[in-house]
DNA sequence: CCTACCGATCGGTAGG
DNA sequence: CCTACCGATCGGTAGG
C-alpha cells in the first residue's frame, strides 16, 4: 500500500522548488503589468497552473510575496551596479559615474518588470518592510553619490548638488524601462552609452576633458 | 408646503459644482497615494463626506473619474510648458530646452499628485481613453523635441538621439516628483535650474558656449 | 443626496 | 496540492 492516501497527500504537500520560482516569475510579470492591488492571487495561481490555496505552500501572504520580489530586485540591481565599477580605479570617478549610469539603464531595460515593481509598489509594504527596501535603495544611491563626490572633489566635475544629480541619473534609467522595447532600434547598451555620456557631460567642469571609457 | 418631500428631493439631487471639485481633489490625492486599484469609491466618498451612490451624481464611473484626472493633468502640464517658452525666440533653442526642463521639474514638484497619477495609471484606461492620453503626451514630447532638434540643426548641440534625450529629460522631472518635499532644502525653481543646466550641458556641442537665461 | 441592496470578487483558512 | 468555504469588500443600481 505505498500509494495510499497519506503518501499521496505527503507528495502533494511537498513544495517543489520549480513551482516557487514559477510563482515568483508570474507574480513579477502580473504585478508589473497590472500593479499589486490590481493583481489577484487567483490570477497568479491560474498563470502558474494551481489553485489559490496551493500558493500558500510557497508564500506566506500576498504582501510577503511582493516584498520578496522587491528585495530581490533591489539586491540584483545593487550587485550589477557594484560589479560594473569593480575594476575601475578610484581616481577615475567620471568613468565610474559613466559606467554606473550605463549599467543602471541597461539593467532597467533588460529587467523592466523588476524595476517597475520595485519603484511603483513601495507604498504597499509595511513600515518594517519599507525600511529594509529603503536601506537597499540608499546603498544604490551611495554608489552614484561617492563617484560624483570624488569627481567634484578632484575638480573634474562642477560643484553640483550631489543628491539632486544622483536622483536625476537614477530617474533616467527608471524612465528607460517604461519606453524601451526589445525590438526597438536601440539596444540597452546603446541607450546606456548615450545617457552615460549625457550625465557625465552635464556635470563636467568647464575646463575638463573626458571621453567615455568604452570609446 | 414649500418644504415638502419632492422639494427636498430635488434640492438633494442638484449637483453642486463645489462637490464635484471636492471629489476630483480627493480622488487625485487618494489615487496618487494608494493607486487607482488600491483606492475604493468608499474611501473617496468618505473623504468628501458623502455616501458612495451620491458620487454618481457627479461621475459616470470610477474609470471615467480617473480619465478626467489624467486628461486634466496632461493638458495642465502641456499648457505650463508651452507658456514657459512662449516668449523665447526660435533662434535660442538651448534656452527653450533649458526652460522646458525647468518648467517640467517645477510642475512635477508642485503638482506631484497630478503627475504621479498621470504616469502610473495609464494601464487602467480603456484603449480609447489611453489613445487620447498618449496623444497629449506626444504634444508634450514634441515641445522638447523641436527645441532639441533646432539646437542640433544650428550646431549648438551635439547630434544626440532626439527621442532618447527627450525621454531622459522628461524622466528627470517625473523622478523629482517622487522625492521633492515642500519643507526640503531646495525650492522647485532651484531644482529646475539645476536640472535645466545639466540637461543643456549634457547635449552642448564641444565648442559651444551657453549660460542659463536666468543668470 | 440618501438607504437598501446586488452579484462578483477579494485574500485567506480548514481540513484532508 | 486539492475542495469547500469564510467574512469582508468591491463597483454599481433601484428607488425615493
Amino acid at each position: 500500500m505505498s500509494n495510499d492516501f497519506a503518501d499521496r497527500l505527503v507528495a502533494a504537500r511537498s513544495p517543489r522548488r520549480e513551482t516557487k520560482s514559477l510563482i515568483y516569475r508570474h507574480a513579477l510579470r502580473l504585478f508589473a503589468r497590472h500593479g499589486y492591488a490590481g493583481t489577484s492571487l487567483r490570477e497568479i495561481a491560474e498563470a502558474v497552473g494551481l489553485e489559490v490555496p496551493s500558493l500558500y505552500t510557497h508564500i506566506r501572504s500576498k504582501r510577503e510575496l511582493l516584498y520578496d520580489l522587491m528585495e530581490f530586485g533591489n539586491r540584483d540591481l545593487l550587485d550589477r551596479l557594484a560589479r560594473s565599477v569593480a575594476a575601475v580605479p578610484d581616481d577615475r570617478p567620471l568613468d565610474r559615474l559613466y559606467l554606473l549610469v550605463r549599467e543602471n539603464v541597461i539593467s532597467h531595460c533588460r529587467h523592466s518588470d523588476q524595476t517597475t515593481v520595485v519603484f511603483t509598489e513601495i507604498r504597499e509594504l509595511s513600515d518594517d518592510q519599507r525600511a529594509k527596501i529603503v536601506a537597499l535603495r540608499r546603498e544604490i544611491e551611495n554608489l552614484f553619490r561617492s563617484a560624483l563626490e570624488a569627481a567634484v572633489a578632484e575638480g573634474v566635475a562642477r560643484p553640483v548638488n550631489i543628491a539632486v544629480t544622483v536622483f536625476g541619473a537614477l530617474a533616467i534609467g527608471r524612465g528607460a524601462a517604461t519606453w524601451y522595447r526589445e525590438n526597438g532600434p536601440l539596444s540597452p547598451e546603446e541607450i546606456g552609452d548615450l545617457y552615460g555620456e549625457q550625465v557625465v557631460r552635464g556635470v563636467l567642469a568647464p575646463g575638463s576633458d573626458w571621453s567615455s571609457p568604452g570609446a
